[in-house]
DNA sequence: GCATCATATTTTGTATACAATTAGAAAGGT
DNA sequence: ACCTTTCTAATTGTATACAAAATATGATGC
């Protein structure tokens, strides 16, 4: 497993950002340094390494002398994320509609019935994960690394505000949505693809604000403001 | 200095990120981890994770086992940067337009007659800086942290694209594109304050692609491909 | 039984030691 | 003189040792 010390670190950081996208780690759950030394034999100097990345990505929150724990994003932080991903999308839709090849468009609707798959056959984390890709790829698409890159880190934050907030029966935005933007991308049609991409993002924040956070890890939440203040 | 080891990481972090954005530290300068230690009095343990923040806000170039050099950003770079803030800051003007309070925008002409000062005195870092603030200013007015986080970014990487390709007499904008610009967040017209925005951006990039790479670091960029290609 | 304080254990933060790699300098051959 | 090779010094990468802090445990008094 650790054989190829070389890539270990990114590895690593690979597996834990992809636990957390999977929601196989959910918020508030606290990551002891020596036990995952353990898990994948290296050093604390390694550890260390990958949980401040991941703090920097705000997935992971580390807290001064108390330890990382998985993120757990406020409803104040959810929708920030969400106001810029209806900025950065938009931007990335329109350029992605021009930018767009035959085989791009093979891509995202091989991504979408992959979705659809997974979640037919109740596989949540599958689900989660390539809807996370559809719209990574659509940033590829466009061809701009720094918008790209942010919204790597907004859609890890958006699986922990689902994993956080919805239950874990319940959708969490329409099956159909990709589909129907792959159609209008196909199309040629920028104006639609960007009504779509922003009906499905306010839909989705609309489904998440409608749940109540449930009760373990809720007192976090309610006293937030005044740890803060003291 | 070094006295209050508790904020030490993110102090020297802030040091050093400072004087990449005044160019006191130039592209393609080398960061050797020995001398930092001995620059800030702490171990490598410490500098070792600023030159890993640094890196992952672009601005340092992390080499493995060649160590840490400031960023150069190549023109496609530049490019993307200066789209990047095209979509980012037209939200968060209009944004701002409306979250903006009487003091906010004395903020801004206050900063903004700054500005005017330190290029009248010459002072080439201090305008640079200054107009860093101006626009993050805005990115907290807007008040989004995702967004106003990444243009943190782009705009220390604006400055090291301003250093790497402005000959260093040259004005890299318009002196009175920030004045403009609050003019019309005062009247509170979203439109013609956006459209200065846009303006001012596409003003400053293409000034920036005027200039034609200078010789000595200008080799790294040429045959980047060919290395990229091995 | 319950709270409070003292103690022990765990966990994190920093420095340092050592190994691996690279860059530089000196020597030798053409 | 120039290019190659070899050795040395400098530099980075990882593990570990130790210090500081936080958490958990247990004893004592009420």
């Amino acid at each position: 497993m650790a054989r190829d010390k070389k890539h270990s670190e990114s590895w690593i950081y690979d597996q834990v950002f992809a636990a957390i996208i999977e929601q196989r780690l959910l918020p508030n759950t606290k990551l002891i340094e020596k036990d995952l030394c353990e898990v994948f034999g290296v050093s604390r100097t390694i550890i260390r390494k990958v949980l401040l990345r991941l703090s920097l990505d705000k997935v992971v929150e580390l807290r001064p002398n108390r330890g990382a724990v998985i993120a757990a994003p406020q409803s104040e932080d959810v929708r920030q994320i969400f106001e810029a991903r209806r900025l950065m999308e938009d931007g990335i839709v329109r350029k992605a509609v021009h930018a767009c090849r035959p085989d791009d468009i093979a891509t995202l609707r091989r991504i979408a019935s992959n979705e659809h798959a997974a979640v037919h056959a109740g596989k949540r984390s599958d689900g989660i994960r390539l809807s996370g890709d559809f719209h990574l790829r659509l940033a590829e698409i466009a061809g701009n690394r720094p918008l790209r890159e942010l919204l790597r880190q907004l859609v890890a934050q958006t699986s922990l505000a689902i994993a956080r907030y919805v239950p874990s029966g319940q959708p969490m935005c329409d099956e159909d949505d990709h589909d129907l933007l792959v159609e209008a991308m196909a199309d040629g049609d920028t104006e639609l693809s960007c009504r779509i991409m922003r009906e499905h993002l306010e839909e989705c924040e609309r489904r998440l604000m409608m749940e109540t956070p449930p009760g373990s890890s809720d007192l976090h939440t309610v006293f937030a403001n005044l740890v803060a203040a003291e």
